[in-house]
DNA sequence: GTCTATACGCTGATAGAC
DNA sequence: GTCTATCAGCGTATAGAC
């Protein structure tokens, strides 16, 4: 989805500037605090054509998630693809995280922060979705490989993961001032290694 | 705040009925699917009491805020006054984390999943309140006492806390069935020791 | 497919009796 | 302090012309 990160808001098709504009009010405002009205006017087109395309707000927050989750999955895809060791992976993954809270926060903050349980009940939670299975599931090998301590998967996933996740938070809410890649290094030296010092 | 964790709605208060009740039902449906007719219904109060004591839903979310951030408060505070080791004071922060997480879940919920910043704008993010200050300055002290590897305080806390607080969330979203204590010795052991094999 | 105008329910909030 | 009844406004969704 690359057109969701320009701001330009005339000349691309409506779906787009739909999905944009409601992207960029969702994250800043919150789902519950932004119209139909809202994302028309911001979006430059009518109630209608909104409803027309997606059937409603709900909708637009629906397609807005698949959309982003199935990006998501193809970054950690080709990851692996490339076939590096679990280790190796997981720093990666944590990389690309990085690397798109500074350049596509919106996108970061919209997966991350909103509670999607609540204005989308069917869909199943974040992290049993695809993109975080499959980040359990690289971790895993990491175990059976022997790259990984043993453990029971959701502590090693949590514990390798949690803390990138943990700095995203606080970035995306202005707590930390320098960009995340610059912490890169030494966030997966302490994973690895641990934070007991000497 | 013992008294928020009883159901019985009758003999208590008129404040804590309302407060119990909101909390169950922010937690649960979330801030902005309750109505204030809804909290009333389940507090058996009328609006007219509700409007008196807090001043509308948007009081009432303020005041169960500030009420569980001091209980919070409170209680890091009494873990550090034990006077342990920087590294002991957060292995024992984590484990009561944990054992809220279990007894406790709606206040754990309500402080971690909430997104307050959508519906109490003039408050600062929870990660910039004082438990989480404390929790830094904590780590900070085992910086400067060489306990804990030398770096910055905002990687280090968020490599420390991070997977908890990730095992938290899954825990909660129903991912992870096993209660959490039992996996917190494990969950130490790869914070201090790092996630490497061997 | 896109638009405007409109309907209708719900929600937060108030007034005023008790 | 507590309650009931009521209001005003907003926000979702639809109808129907173009």
């Amino acid at each position: 989805m690359p057109y969701l990160n320009k701001t330009a808001p005339t000349p691309e098709p409506v779906d787009c500037r739909i999905l944009t504009a409601a992207l960029d009010l969702f994250v800043n405002h919150g789902f519950h605090n932004v119209s139909v009205h809202d994302v028309q006017k911001q979006a430059n087109v009518s109630i209608g054509s909104i409803y027309n395309h997606f059937g409603g707000k709900e909708g637009i927050a629906r397609a807005l998630y698949k959309h982003l989750l199935k990006e998501f999955e193809e970054m950690i895809e080709a990851i692996i693809a490339e076939n590096p060791s679990s280790r190796e992976c997981c720093n990666r993954i944590i990389a690309k995280l990085f690397e798109y809270t500074e350049t596509r926060a919106n996108i970061i903050a919209y997966m991350l922060h909103a509670k999607h349980r609540e204005f989308l009940p069917d869909e199943p939670p974040l992290c049993s979705s695809t993109p975080f299975t499959a980040m359990r599931n690289v971790v895993q090998k990491g175990i059976d490989r022997g790259e990984i301590r043993q453990g029971d998967p959701w502590i090693m996933t949590a514990s390798i993961f949690g803390g990138a996740i943990r700095m995203i938070h606080l970035r995306l809410d202005g707590i930390i001032d320098t960009p995340l890649p610059e912490y890169h290094e030494d966030l997966i030296e302490g994973i690895w290694h641990g934070m007991e010092s000497g």
